[in-house]
DNA sequence: CGATCGTATCGATGATCGTCGATACGTACA
DNA sequence: TGTACGTATCGACGATCATCGATACGATCG
């Protein structure tokens, strides 16, 4: 059995996933290869420029994706070792 | 790219997961060999038991866990199959 | 039938979430 | 320094959620 702070940190890994925006900006940046500027997840994902930023942030706050400011872009990219760990969590 | 039925679907999932105490009952009904009796699990997740059925009954509907009533009890099980397909959904 | 017991639903409340327009921030470039 | 541009934050709103006491449901047993 799950212990509490394990539940806890779990929960908010999952709860990253739980909308559906979020997991087509995940499928965008995860099947690039490499990087993906912010400005191409606007018009994908069909919400506004504050929206998608909003929702990038959970992602990242969760680690599932690292951001990078460069210049005038920031560029996000997968992490799959945090992708892997909830993998595992799920067996 | 994850089209939109499927992110919803697989959003319904994941926020089934996206809380400490969903993620606690699964744990349990998980670890144990075969099924599990709904009183058991009262006590070890420390809420009430509304809030516990009401939590079970969200598992169930998510389609992670399987419910059978015999007599007054109600029974629980983990259903493999849909944990692995939210797996492969993190590739 | 009537009493009892395990579980689900109802109703209400406080908290959190998704959304977007307006706006602030910070970098580049003239 | 000032203008333009990409991104983040703010503020507000409606919607959904977690929680629990009270109560309804349904099965068992005397």
């Amino acid at each position: 059995m799950l212990d509490e702070p394990d539940a806890q940190l779990l929960a908010q890994s999952f709860a990253a996933l739980a909308d559906p925006i979020r997991l087509t900006l995940l499928s965008i940046v995860a099947s690039a290869k490499g990087e993906v500027c912010a400005c191409d997840l606007v018009e994908p994902s069909g919400r506004s420029q504050p929206t998608v930023s909003h929702h990038m942030k959970i992602l990242v706050d969760a680690g599932l994706v690292s951001r990078e400011k460069r210049g005038l872009w920031v560029w996000y990219a997968a992490v799959p070792e945090r992708l892997d760990a909830l993998r595992n969590a799920l067996r």
